[in-house]
DNA sequence: CTGGTATCTTGTCAATGTAAAGATCATCGC
DNA sequence: GCGATGATCTTTACATTGACAAGATACCAG
């Protein structure tokens, strides 16, 4: 074998987001990934660091296609007018659908022991805080659309919540846990809310 | 050091549930475990056959606290009439309240590779799924309120969202996201129907 | 008291993550 | 062309871990 792989970070993120798919981010193991590629066990470290960086590359990327899976299904302009409910749901059937499309994107993305202070981390990060924030009216109404779809992804792929089609089964229920229109619109909405909190994960 | 510590099983759970709590189900040794209760390394294998059975042993007691805060926090006789709504945003408070106050035990409830063939925890699974299906008017509504809930208490707890109270915070968001009354009910943007009505009471 | 069983220990092994130091290659200035 | 420099990968080594087998100890029924 030739000592230059080419391409070899790029092929192990996704080697491991597959690996953390099937057997979850514990079941990962840094020196089998190597095997799979072909080089020596030591390769990964050059690139990634340690474990934990490796998982750090893998939630980049998915904040990454999780950013461009919320553009496209909500694009800029629709969320002003009527169909800001219809962007919003688009945007949590979208979410639903990059969940099960990446589960292992989705496994790590959240994990709180990620390197919180990489800054391609940060970027992607906030990537994607940024598609939610465009298609929510407000900041609480994001975090409710947020929590709802996040929900129902988790629970499906934990097995909680099973059937033949994700999306499908997630419509439904999207539209049951109704977000209303807007601050101080139908609802209850809160007297004196606290607006401030940002979305994204701070380094605790 | 006697042989017989007594209440082993007992105190490794909790010493597990922590431990998970601080460096999440991978950080989790069985070595340290013992160590930390003064026993010999291999000791936890007896009880628990092994890592997996450990975690399974915690979701286990997971679920039956998850159940009795359930209950605790929408008794059986108010899931019906008027207030329906009110128990299940009762409820829905009730389990993030459990998911931070249990992170450890919440961490562990939903991994997929669990032994979900162990007698316990399927026992404890139904316990919580039958306080959940009490509050709920129809299975639909369920995974709504319960996607909500979870989503809210998981992205809590991966640092996502942050605050000063996780409970507090996840009021307004809950009420937001507010569970149309019955199956049917109006939801985003239904063709021709009635908009979305939301039935929770204001806020005293 | 005795046999049996549950509980725990000791010894061992392969696998893993991590680190240090060396080998190979690619690129750029000259 | 060519040598230096840095990036990429390997080799070697070590501590830790999960798991297994076999033995020691404590409790309990008869």
């Amino acid at each position: 074998m030739s000592y230059h792989h080419g391409d070899l970070r790029r092929e192990m993120v996704a080697a491991a987001a597959a690996a953390i798919a099937e057997q979850g981010p514990a079941g990962l193991s840094l020196r089998e990934l190597a095997r799979r590629a072909g080089v020596s066990h030591a390769a990964p470290a050059h690139h990634f660091g340690n474990k934990t960086g490796v998982l750090t590359a893998v939630a980049t990327e998915g904040y990454t296609l999780l950013a461009a899976a919320l553009d496209k299904a909500a694009p800029d302009g629709a969320a002003h007018g009527r169909q800001a409910d219809d962007a919003l749901l688009a945007a949590g059937l979208a979410y639903v659908g990059f969940a099960v499309g990446h589960p292992g994107h989705f496994a790590v993305m959240f994990d709180r022991l990620l390197l919180h202070d990489d800054a391609g981390l940060r970027a992607a990060e906030e990537k994607s805080a940024a598609a939610l924030a465009r298609v929510a009216s407000d900041p609480e109404a994001g975090r409710a659309a947020w929590s709802v779809a996040h929900g129902f992804a988790s629970l499906w792929l934990s097995g909680a919540i099973s059937g033949p089609d994700a999306v499908a089964a997630a419509e439904p229920v999207l539209r049951r846990a109704a977000i209303t229109g807007g601050p101080g619109a139908a609802g209850v909405s809160q007297p004196g809310g606290t607006p401030g909190t940002p979305s994204l994960p701070a380094p605790t």
